[in-house]
DNA sequence: GCGCCCTCATTGCACCTGCAACGAGGACAG
DNA sequence: CTGTCCTCGTTGCAGGTGCAATGAGGGCGC
């Protein structure tokens, strides 16, 4: 009676080795950007769409990241209230719509960013030269599992 | 002097996609696991490691499953607690090394993972269906990463 | 205008987490 | 045996997190 268990190989678990490689991968630039900026990885997601002005203007509420990053409204929220107080960014009030809290970069949060997007850059190709030939294979099965599974049931 | 930044996109960047793919992934089983039967992830990574007699003996210390999981030993450690609080896992002093703590199921804690174990199965063969051909050489791919990556600096 | 229901963002709460510090125990040289 | 240094596991603390509740505001029918 002590082996009615099936055998289960967790390390060919799918989201297993999926949370151990998001984990092993953010663990070097996370550590560089706490250490070297202050920046943990919520607000660094903030920061990076905040950079690039997507839509016309160069201010983005609360809900537009969340919708665009898999990220908790009330993680944004907790996020930008910490870059705010490190005055990397502004909250103002939307002049249209008083609900909405439009987020801008101040210039402080631009010279940041200058240095922080290149560290990026680097560190994605130093990835994709690890992948080598895997690499496009590789992104296309993750663009599979990104696309089919739903975030918001 | 609005635009020095260099164009950076979220969505390609590897370790973010990672991050996101980890989450879904993770978290249709998580809720089941959570809502049926009260059990979170460290706790069931702890209990997949009890669940498999990889040495001679059926039994774990703690600095094992550190080992082998990529969990940190106080994560391991508070979730045993809490595993033995609700009266899955049993914890007893090595009688050869009186520092390591062996963990060892109870009966309950086989009945739980003779219900858990096939669930996980399950959804592993739905995640395989989902990335059909491109399967092979998306392990692959993560293969690559996780061995490449350390996990101690 | 008024009531109703919706959306946006924040916050209170309980819990989880990482990290450093700790105590207990083992290994080993002298 | 004693002292020193190591390992194992737990815990205190400060801070992050998810979730539900909240308050402010908008949209719309009447």
């Amino acid at each position: 009676m002590t082996r009615p268990l099936p055998d289960f190989d967790l390390s060919g678990f799918t989201p297993y080795r999926l949370a151990v490689a998001a984990e092993k991968t953010s663990e070097a630039l996370a550590r560089q950007y706490r250490e070297r900026f202050g920046i943990s990885i919520p607000e660094w997601r903030v920061l990076v769409h905040l950079a690039q002005p997507l839509d016309g203007r160069g201010t983005v509420s609360v809900r537009d990241i969340e919708a665009r990053v898999a990220m908790e409204k009330s993680k944004v929220s907790r996020a930008a209230s910490r870059l705010e107080t490190a005055g990397y960014i502004e909250k103002a009030a939307d002049a249209g719509d008083r609900r909405l809290v439009r987020l801008a970069l101040t210039d402080k949060g631009q010279a940041l960013m200058a240095e922080l997007l290149p560290l990026a850059r680097a560190y994605q190709e130093e990835l994709e030269r690890r992948l080598g030939d895997t690499l496009a294979d590789f992104e296309a099965g993750l663009d599979r599992l990104l696309d089919t599974l739903p975030h918001d049931p």
